[in-house]
DNA sequence: GCCTTGTCTCTCAACTAGAG
DNA sequence: CTCTAGTTGAGAGACAAGGC
């Protein structure tokens, strides 16, 4: 039964990674909460503490505030840690905008309610169960919901292991995905004097640069030294090669001339200007 | 209680595809 | 071509069940 719900009473869930944002898609939240209300109930589940814990609904609480409106209509249900976990994060993952962090934290706290809750999987659930399969893990299963694969979960979940200037500096773009999946492998402390080499150097490590660090950092060798080293060395060299297109080319050969020709043309001119050079520096 | 075995999970290198 | 996102597949460690 859906029941209004004063917005005082309502709690945001604990350790919610999803940050309520002010931006477009609120306002437009907030306008048509406005005009229409609120058209699909929050989920909510009374706390011990008094009041109750949003489940589902965090924005809409927020558009309720906006929109100057007292109440949140809720559904109130019973439920458990992990299933509201789990019901928390899948009625937030589908938005669009979210960052990087937030989807790595949501996907943790997801993978642990389910592993919590699936238990450890026996001889007797295999035998039970006719759809099993040996090697399907919690966060394929997650991967699945999400369309993608289990990996890419676990890459995703492995960037909770940054510390929070890298994890800012993931959401902000300025590191790619890839190589921070390769720089959460680094100690703390290794990360720690990562963001100061950053911001000395002004430059952000490749996934290649990344790597190297991943690697050195596995045999101790990480360090200031090494770390710069990396960091401050040439990205790799512009190719070795000068491209001219035919447009630039055209106007200075006959029409009939083929792109082979052209090329044919400019090697013996410039053999002539060689050797025109060689012979004023001999005199 | 200890040991073995099988399962589950994590991690990583190598790879592919697509964009620029 | 380089760079990035994502996938594949394998090795290794952790851990619970089951046998003794």
């Amino acid at each position: 039964m859906v029941v209004p719900i004063p917005l005082a009473e309502l709690h945001p869930f604990p350790n919610h990674p999803f940050k309520v944002r002010d931006d477009d898609a609120m306002k437009e939240t907030m306008e048509s909460v406005k005009e229409y209300g609120v058209l699909t109930p929050a989920i909510v589940r009374p706390r011990e503490a008094g009041g109750y814990e949003i489940v589902a609904g965090h924005r809409r609480k927020h558009a309720c505030e906006l929109a100057g409106l007292t109440a949140l209509p809720a559904l109130v249900r019973n439920l458990d840690d992990d299933t509201a976990t789990i019901l928390m994060v899948d009625s937030n993952i589908q938005r669009e905008n979210i960052l990087p962090s937030e989807r790595a934290q949501a996907y943790k706290m997801k993978l642990e309610a389910i592993k919590r809750r699936a238990g450890r999987r026996t001889k007797e659930a295999e035998n039970n169960s006719p759809n099993y399969s040996a090697n399907f893990r919690s966060d394929d299963e997650i991967g699945a919901a999400m369309g993608m694969s289990g990996d890419t979960v676990r890459n995703y979940i492995s960037l909770t292991q940054l510390v929070p200037e890298l994890q800012q500096m993931v959401d902000d773009k300025r590191i790619a995905v890839t190589p921070a999946y390769q720089i959460a492998a680094l100690k703390p402390e290794e990360q720690a004097l990562l963001v100061e080499t950053i911001e000395s150097e002004q430059a952000t490590p490749s996934v290649s640069q990344a790597q190297r660090m991943k690697k050195l950092s596995q045999s101790g060798e990480l360090n200031e030294d090494t770390m710069l080293s990396i960091m401050s060395a040439e990205k790799k060299p512009e190719v070795d090669k000068i491209v001219l297109t035919g447009d630039t080319l055209r106007k200075y050969f006959p029409r009939s001339y083929t792109p082979r020709k052209m090329e044919e043309t400019i090697i013996k001119l410039l053999e002539a200007w060689q050797k025109k050079r060689q012979r004023s520096q001999e005199r």
